[in-house]
DNA sequence: GGAACTTGCTGAGGTTACCTCAACATGAGG
DNA sequence: CCTCATGTTGAGGTAACCTCAGCAAGTTCC
């Protein structure tokens, strides 16, 4: 851990960044025709796999702050993507649900991220891209 | 390509995204002692490996846009770790340099970055850095 | 030498994706 | 009831970008 080979080499991590950011740029792209975020993208997701859930649950699913969930789902709502209904079990909580434009949507983008996942990871070959996955999700836990 | 096996998976580009995350956070926390952003700190990084450059070079080492190096060498300059000279060859440029306090903290940056990585990936055997390492840096091309 | 580009930087202002802290309403327990 | 915990939101902040427009110095070319 003292002396370093490669002197003026970046780190993994910032390699890692440097990876990330262009990723970002691509999904922006990719999602422009929807005009969803890449977060709005990614709590429809949340919300189309799991069902309706309360904001904190799925702020938990986003790993992100409740209060931030708010804003995500304000945008979507605004969009006409997802609705709120108030929870029956708890008259402080309201559910997320994603309305049926929102399916629609979702069901688009995720063609398209596989689209895209296809052209932003097509430098690598099939082994490299198992491999990826599966790092990445020992590295998320 | 066609069929997912795994209906409720994330896909690898939110992985990775939710991965990029976690690191950015535990960066932030890397880097709290000193006092300077991720962003900084790369910048840091990349005048203290190459040595005084132009701002435009810097932005471009950084993959940002220009605008935004003046930003974060602003940030750099107002902590006293970098200097603006004006560039002797071009009079409508600025060269920008490393002070002395910033080699410093480049320094100390530089190991805790080390312990950080180690900690980050420290779910990872060797053979899986070496081969997240590679593959980042097909990727980012 | 001067008009007309080009280049290097920065001011102004915007966006995304977060955050914390405090307010507010509701629910739960004693 | 009264207190405490919980779910959401208003207010306001930050980092890291961006574009667009402007200014000042270089460069070209007649």
């Amino acid at each position: 851990m003292s002396e370093a080979p490669e002197e003026t080499e970046e780190t993994i991590a910032e390699t890692f960044r440097g990876v990330a950011r262009q990723l970002r740029h691509q999904t922006q792209r990719t999602l422009a025709p929807w005009n969803v975020t890449p977060s709005q993208a990614r709590a429809l997701g949340v919300l189309t796999r799991h069902g309706s859930m309360r904001l904190g649950a799925l702020s938990e699913h986003l790993r992100i702050a409740a209060r931030s969930a708010t804003e995500v789902v304000d945008a979507l709502a605004e969009d006409g993507l997802v609705e709120r209904h108030p929870d029956p079990c708890d008259r402080r909580a309201t559910l997320v649900a994603v309305s049926a434009r929102g399916a629609e949507v979702a069901a688009g983008i995720r063609a398209a991220r596989a689209a895209e996942a296809e052209e932003f990871f097509a430098k690598l070959d099939d082994a490299d891209r198992a491999s990826l996955a599966r790092i990445l999700r020992a590295l998320r836990t």
